[in-house]
RNA sequence: GGGCGGCUAGCUCAGCUGGUUAGAGCGCCUGCCUUACAAGCAGGAUGUCGGGGGUUCGAGUCCCUCGCUGCCCA
């Protein structure tokens, strides 16, 4: 069974549509309200987009060929917050993913769209840790266990007010995989994650300086700072020297920290203090605790930068990050003066206690007053902040545990004795140079990258995700939290061992003592969503079960079995889930930039890592192009406000989804934010712009009220309609609808055409409207398909709606009026000698026009859900051909055929009709009077008009058409390159604005004969330029120089 | 300080590896309640493609430079 099968379309009955129009009855207006909900729900209940876990991935399937039914498409949505509720960015890069989920599905892949949650550590603390406020408590009077019980209330309660706004706006995500990264199968991956980087030695614990949040105390990883220029102040101050001989000046934007200072750096190679170096000095304002103040030395450091300040600065290691690698240099001790709080903790000091700004204050007073601040200066400088709290950043010296980014892993002796409990053993031999195992996780993520194995669109996220990963550092993991995944080591009070183990122990690893604690450190939140793209298909699938036979209820025995048999990768084989092995690497991620190097470069290197330890279906190793996580990576845009502001609550300019797709309706939003997803550029969100998509899809609605109006007289008159059936259909041969195996190829129910994989010749009867409107379906379906493929959303969207608009409603629909006649007898009927003919007549134009509106919903199917999926039902009075819309075929260009002579033909006459109104205004003909023309030009032109006459009388209100030998001027006519028109009307032009207007024509195009000419007479153009150019600007120029003539002998006629 | 974008109609933006007369939506002006749609129909106006220089037969498109503007990293 192919997993395309799992996409339960039936699960009830197709009457169980909720479809409220099935008697076609539309009111007059779209109303988006009146719908959206129901369909919503509809698709849940329904389990519409639900994939069931494959029960044989054995039969691997080829990716690479994307919409040929057997591929699949998989992704992954970026969690949002738990804590979250949707704005104008998720709705944005949902209705994306939304639009190429529904496309690939559409187009016969096996789409696999992961929703889930993230339990975002610092925020959710910080959320439930206000409340508490409110209710005058706080965390540590709880206590953790209490604590972590009250933030999982809160989750239990409100954590799916996100996921319930997706369900609403109808994104056809997996909801039957839904996941929260807290869950218990997500933390035993965690768990087992960590673990293994441990023993492979990529994970270690030291004393570093960190970047310190005090309010959330807590470590923060480089990530989550963000730098701001502030305007500050460079504090010159004088240090003795310990033997008076003089003193040394140094300058720190932070005096306060001096009370740390364990040296004086200057650079070796500068001469004003070469003679210093090695000489003490004495520290004024540190006497703490009874003790005078302490003497440290003077050394020599490249860090210290002869034009900065005064070219010497102080060294405190304990709170600097450069001056911690100083120390590192020079061995020096490190001295930490501020807690957990940023408060100054050194017991016996006049500053103990004090706020680090409220000790800067005093500080420097006291040192103005001791005399020993030379020099206060304006200094611009980077001030860090934590991203969450928005605090200062206290860089702090503490004990984290950190993920060695550069380091080649241990090599374990047997990869599957490294997922057993206790002690890993050591390989002795070395990894062979070819295994991408053996490399570090940089260098397999900038690998995978580097090799093409994942795409970035647009592509210059590629550089900015090399260069990142290229000078990346080691990844802090720990964080001070209490929610979140706590880190399975375990400190041993006895020897201060670590044990660190995938399951509890009971007893330290080294001393065997029973005194040992966990860490009570928790994970920091994006190491459990970078392992995400494998751990929701089931990673680390059995592996705690010993590889020697036991299956696990989740690994399906009859696969586990077959692998047994297979052989090679024994050692493997409880690592490949059936989903990991139907759906993994992911097929595309759709996320944005803030998140590029938090987020996606995370699952990169996590993915890597750890997918390449899981065999391929067939058992082989897995090469580094199938662990990558994801293989196309397309950055969206980032949504502003209409003038171009960053939306911000502290702004006050946020726009919320919610309200607008109450005012507009979900589809025309969805629709306003495709149309402006152009790659590279922000979208500033404009409402006007999503007024117009709200007509667009009240012109759809209309469209569908004037068809249905059209099908029910159909049936009053006793004409029979077929609707498209089997051509819709995705893939009837494994759909339950059908059992004939022909249905499985698109077929033709009309016999106006053919939807069969090659076009066929259309019967030589056919209207020319006909011929065009399907040969521009065809165009269309061409464009919006390439477009999508680009992720082109805008190019997608705009051809849809010129389609629907400009060629469909505008043109197409009004011809067709002239065919549809359902009057038995009687002179209403133009066209026709019997009226049999008329209904024979009426029946062909209604089925190509039932074909192609079809068609168009299904082509605006993924970027207006709502209001095709409730017209289509509409369409079929509730009996339709499949249970939504969403699981029909994505129509494509070799559905419809494409008759270009009938698109030129048509652009003739659309040129004819447009010429002769515009002519009709300017002559003042009155908008329902009908007027005589006359005409002049070549028989191609002219031919085809005998059989559009009634088109020209409706269009163009042409009364009857005289054909003129003569060319035509003169202030009645028009002269186009392929006509010249006249309207018959007796009535005064204004001969004046005629005047002006021919006079403008001609000036432009003699300007334009004037520069094609110069060129055409270049030798070095017509040598070097391709013919076809050439010759295009010689035909352009032939049919410029007759509308100037025309324009002349027009202006000579007005006298 | 380093890097990456953007600058095209009143506004928001397309314009692909240079190639025939630079487009769309919204807005604007004029006339129409033409029985699908006034959330509509028809017609119309609107651009020294940020400035300068270069390459080329040919530049909105490629190169250099300057200006303004936004973002990322340090």
């Amino acid at each position: 069974m192919n997993p395309q099968e799992s996409q339960k379309p039936h699960a009830t009955p197709l009457g169980a549509s909720p479809a409220e129009s099935s008697d076609r009855n539309l009111p007059k207006a779209y109303d988006p309200s009146a719908i959206e909900q129901r369909w919503a729900d509809y698709w849940v209940r329904e389990r519409l987009f639900e994939v069931e876990t494959p029960t044989n991935p054995g039969a691997p399937r080829s990716r690479s060929d994307r919409g040929n039914g057997e591929t699949a498409f998989t992704m992954l949505l970026p969690p949002p917050n738990v804590t979250g509720y949707l704005h104008m960015g998720h709705m944005f890069e949902h209705a994306e993913s939304d639009i190429l989920a529904r496309w690939q599905r559409m187009c016969g892949a096996t789409c696999v769209w992961v929703p889930g949650t993230d339990h975002a550590g610092i925020a959710t603390q910080m959320l439930v840790e206000r409340q508490l406020k409110v209710e005058g408590t706080d965390r540590k009077t709880l206590g953790r266990e209490a604590f972590t019980e009250r933030v999982w209330a809160w989750k239990r309660q409100y954590g799916s007010a996100i996921t319930d706004q997706m369900r609403r706006l109808g994104a056809s995500v997996d909801w039957s995989r839904e996941y929260f990264t807290m869950d218990d199968r997500l933390s035993v991956a965690v768990k087992e994650a960590f673990v293994r980087l441990y023993e492979r030695g990529l994970i270690y614990r030291g004393a570093y300086i960190v970047n310190w949040d005090p309010v959330q105390q807590t470590a923060v990883s480089d990530l989550e700072v963000t730098h701001q220029d502030r305007a500050g102040k460079l504090y010159h101050i004088r240090y003795p020297f310990a033997d008076g001989t003089g003193s040394i000046v140094v300058a720190t934007t932070r005096p306060e920290t001096m009370l740390g200072d364990v040296a004086v750096a200057v650079n070796p190679n500068d001469e004003r203090y070469t003679e210093f170096i090695g000489k003490l000095v004495t520290l004024p304002l540190s006497a703490a605790a009874g003790h005078a103040d302490r003497d440290i030395p003077i050394l020599a450091d490249d860090w210290a930068q002869p034009e900065f300040g005064t070219g010497a600065v102080k060294v405190t290691p304990a709170h600097d990050p450069n001056d911690f690698a100083i120390g590192q240099r020079h061995a020096l001790p490190t001295l930490t003066i501020l807690d957990e709080t940023a408060h100054v903790f050194l017991v016996g000091s006049p500053y103990h206690g004090l706020d680090r700004f409220e000790a800067r204050e005093r500080i420097v007073a006291d040192l103005e007053a001791a005399g020993l601040l030379v020099a206060v200066k304006d200094h611009q400088f980077a001030i860090a902040l934590s991203q969450r709290t928005g605090a200062v950043i206290e860089p702090r010296l503490s004990m984290q545990w950190f993920i060695a980014v550069n380091k080649t892993p241990k090599k374990l002796d047997g990869t599957s004795d490294s997922t057993k409990p206790g002690a890993p053993h050591l390989a002795s031999e070395m990894w062979d140079p070819d295994d991408p195992r053996g490399r570090s996780i940089a260098a397999n993520a900038i690998a995978a990258v580097a090799d093409g194995h994942i795409q970035f669109v647009p592509e210059m996220y590629r550089k900015t995700y090399m260069e990142w990963m290229t000078n990346i550092h080691d990844w802090c993991i720990s964080r001070q939290l209490w929610w979140g995944h706590r880190i399975p080591a375990w400190h041993c009070a006895a020897c201060h061992a670590i044990t660190v183990s995938r399951t509890t122990p009971t007893a330290c690893s080294t001393c065997h003592r029973t005194d040992i604690v966990q860490s009570t450190d928790v994970l920091d939140t994006w190491f459990s969503s970078g392992l995400l793209p494998f751990t929701v298909f089931g990673w680390p699938g059995a592996t705690h079960v010993a590889n020697s036979g036991p299956t696990n209820k989740d690994c399906h025995p009859e696969r586990s079995a077959k692998r047994e048999v297979e052989g090679p990768a024994v050692v493997f084989q409880d690592h490949l889930t059936p989903d990991l092995a139907a759906f993994y690497p992911t097929t595309q991620l759709v996320t944005g930039f803030d998140i590029l190097f938090f987020w996606v470069a995370r699952m990169i290197m996590l993915g890597c890592h750890f997918m390449l330890d899981v065999p391929m279906p067939d058992g082989s190793a897995r090469p580094l192009a199938e662990a990558v996580p994801f293989r196309n990576v397309y950055i969206h845009a980032l949504i502003r406000d209409a003038n171009r502001e960053k939306m911000s609550k502290t702004k006050g300019n946020v726009v919320d989804p919610i309200e607008i797709i109450t005012k507009y309706g979900t589809d025309a939003v969805r629709f306003t934010l495709a149309s402006m997803a152009s790659p590279g550029t922000d979208i500033a969100f404009s409402e006007a712009r999503t007024e117009g998509y709200r007509a667009f899809a009240n012109k759809i609605w209309n469209a569908a009220r004037f068809l249905f109006m059209n099908l029910d007289r159909a049936r009053d008159a006793g004409i029979e309609v077929q609707l498209p059936t089997n051509s819709v259909i995705l893939s009837a041969a494994r759909s339950a609808e059908s059992k004939d195996p022909d249905a499985s190829r698109p077929a033709t129910t009309s016999n106006t055409f053919s939807t069969s994989n090659s076009p066929t010749t259309l019967p030589t009867t056919d209207a020319l409207e006909s011929r065009w409107i399907l040969a521009r379906l065809s165009e269309t379906a061409a464009a919006a398909n390439a477009a999508l493929a680009e992720y082109r959303f805008d190019e997608a969207a705009n051809a849809i709606y010129q389609f629907f608009w400009g060629d469909l409603c505008d043109w197409y629909l009004e011809i067709v009026k002239l065919r549809l006649n359902f009057e038995v007898a009687g002179e209403a009927i133009p066209t026709s000698d019997t009226a049999e003919e008329s209904l024979s007549e009426t029946a062909a134009a209604l089925t190509t026009l039932v074909a192609v509106f079809e068609a168009s919903l299904r082509l605006l199917s993924p970027f207006m859900p709502f209001l095709t999926e409730e017209i289509w039902h509409a369409l079929y009075a509730g009996v339709p051909p499949a249970k939504s819309i969403a699981l029909t075929r994505y129509p494509q260009a070799v559905d419809f055929p494409c008759d270009s002579a009938a698109i030129a033909e048509m652009r003739t006459l659309q040129e004819l009709i447009t010429t002769i109104r515009a002519l009709r205004k300017e002559l003042g003909v009155p908008e329902r009077e009908s007027a005589p023309i006359r005409i002049h030009a070549g028989a191609p032109v002219l031919d085809p008009l005998e059989f559009s006459q009634d088109i020209l009388a409706r269009l163009a209100r042409v009364e009857a058409i005289h054909v003129s030998a003569d060319p035509l001027n003169g202030a009645n006519a028009r002269s186009t390159a392929n006509f010249d028109v006249a309207v018959l009307y007796e009535k005064h032009v204004d001969v004046a604005a005629e005047r002006e207007r021919l006079t403008k024509d001609l000036a432009k195009h003699e300007k334009q004969i004037t520069a094609n000419e110069s060129r055409l007479t270049d030798e070095k153009f017509t040598a070097k330029a391709p013919p076809h150019i050439v010759e295009g600007l010689r035909k352009q120029t032939a049919e410029l120089i007759t509308l100037r003539d025309k324009a002349r002998a027009a202006l000579a006629a007005l006298g």
